[in-house]
DNA sequence: TTGAAAGCGGTACCAG
DNA sequence: CTGGTACCGCTTTCAA
């Protein structure tokens, strides 16, 4: 690459306003004591010369860079974009510059967090979910706070954002049961998916409680495709007539699948029930009922997370849980009193 | 904020390994003159305190960062998702470090800029295009590559990639017309658009090239609710048979306007073409015929101007035009021969 | 209020 | 191959 243009410095300003560096800095600093005539010179060579303060010289200073790692693991999920969106904005409100870093799988985060230890990151934010407890000490081990969300493992440098996983998957059993289903499964996720385990694992509790049977169960990979071939592979087996799926995606190609493949009615004869409310699912060709996240309030959660942790040093095992708000729509049928 | 000194330093490592910190230094830069001895008590004590070489002054003796600024301005779509991830992944690929800046509009760009210049990014891509020839100026002033998406406004340091708008605007309205379409409209994106209005324009001369009359015109805003009620405006005054769209968000609200509100049908009433090839477009529920802008092909060019300018300095009116492959689906009709 | 000088943590060049 | 030293650009003492 190229040897890098040379930026004007504060002292190729001093000397054309006349004066010292320290009092280009100065007057760059704000409440410094400068005279307001020495701060006239200074600011008008600075225009001419088209000066700017560095940041880099500072971070080498305090060690704090500004920058927040932002970790994502694929962008085809509206969900993510969003909550993307909103950390991005947040972040650079409070001050914070964002570095976006995607990434395959959770194996390749400690590669990665060489690089960003490099670029000397205040802290690091994850959409994805970190998966054993060996990652998560090797990650504690950077000493840097790191915040991921839907994870259950946490360390002395790692906490955790969820949703409420496990409380959704109950409520859906409950509105299923109620609005007349009788033969339940659940599409999930990857099966390493944390999120989408809870989300199981509450659905099945619920239809405990209700004294029903286990649900039947398809590993997916949450998206439309796989929800699509996940509703096939349930139908071809023996039908259901209340699925619960991992995420909206997932649900949206199940009633593409059941409605257009199996011709079945939605919700007359299945009902669907997804995850995360994208815009998609508000859509008039879905109408699916599902659980809002809540993404700002995810986020809100992940910041002040990263600004604990910033401020007290490492809180071993903090994990805030974020409530997912029921959207009942035309997915699933009307309950029955 | 604490400045607590969390990092080891090469001099910290050189009195643990008991060599020079230059010794340390070379450990680090590969093919550094150092023997296997000094290098070997070099790691070791490097291990055993988690060092890591600091970029920081690096940056400061080169000017160059490695940091590149990603400009996005919303993520609903999930077009611009699909691309930013694919900037991300191809910068980081490059050994660059993705800043993510999301911005409402061109207008607060120059204030973000300065943020920028203190970083000493080394590069900006915006996915946002640069409206006027007076924000172009202002951002080439800065001295540093930019390159937009999308713009017809371009400066000394400021190149576009451009997809081929008015060329599949032509396509749209040849289609349309072999397919049987006789009342022409076209559901366009915010009025301030340049991608928008060149599709419009080709939209328009490919109708005028076949001797037909100029197609209806409603403004809209790039998303599904506003291709809904753009839809629902059109059809309120009179009906028509073939619709172009801004981009496949607005073709999806239509869609969903003409079959669940007007109760018509599509394509046999109505054929309606997007732009984009989100991945929705593909699903059963809408099938859209649309255009795949080529997302791959953006991303290299943006990447192979940025490299260009970052080499040889600023390239005034630099466009590259990407073009954009048709994709007819069912929602329009088969083209009579 | 002002200027001189130290120092942050590396890289690169020097002499040995 | 090795250690000493200058240097990048800023903020922050310290003395004047």
């Amino acid at each position: 690459m190229t040897p890098g243009k040379r930026y004007a410095s504060s002292t190729d300003v001093a000397r054309l306003a006349g004066v010292s560096q320290s009092a280009v800095s100065r007057s760059f600093t704000p409440g410094a004591s400068v005279s307001a005539e020495t701060r006239r010179k200074v600011m008008a060579a600075a225009d001419a010369l088209g000066f700017r303060p560095s940041i880099i010289p500072q971070i080498m200073l305090t060690n704090r860079s500004g920058l927040v790692a932002v970790i994502v693991g694929g962008l085809r999920n509206a969900f993510y974009g969003a909550v993307l969106e909103r950390f991005a904005t947040r972040l650079r409100d409070a001050g914070h510059q964002v570095l976006l870093v995607p990434v395959e799988s959770d194996y390749s985060l400690d590669t990665v967090l060489e690089e960003l230890r490099s670029y000397r990151v205040d802290a690091i934010v994850s959409g994805l979910a970190v998966l054993s407890q060996e990652v998560a000490d090797a990650l504690s081990a950077f000493r840097i706070p790191i915040v991921s969300c839907n994870t259950s493992v946490t360390s002395d440098w790692v906490a955790s954002v969820d949703s409420d996983n496990r409380g959704a998957g109950r409520v859906a059993a409950e509105w299923l049961r109620r609005c007349g289903g009788t033969r339940f499964a659940y599409l999930a996720g990857p099966e390493e998916s944390p999120a989408s385990r809870d989300r199981l694992d509450g659905f099945r509790a619920g239809l405990a409680a209700l004294g029903l049977g286990e649900p039947r169960v398809v590993i997916g990979d949450y998206s439309y495709d796989g929800g699509r071939a996940a509703a096939a592979r349930l139908f071809a087996e023996a039908p259901a007539d209340a699925i619960f799926c991992a995420n909206d995606l997932v649900a949206l190609g199940a009633m593409d699948a059941i409605r257009k493949r199996l011709g079945l009615r939605i919700p007359e004869d299945v009902m669907v029930i997804g995850y995360d409310d994208i815009p998609s699912a508000a859509w008039d060709s879905y109408d699916l009922t599902t659980f809002d996240q809540d993404p700002e309030g995810l986020v809100v959660q992940a910041l002040d997370l990263v600004r604990e942790m910033s401020e007290n040093g490492p809180a071993r095992g903090r994990v805030r849980v974020v409530e997912a708000r029921f959207i009942p729509r035309g997915s699933t049928r009307n309950p029955t009193p």
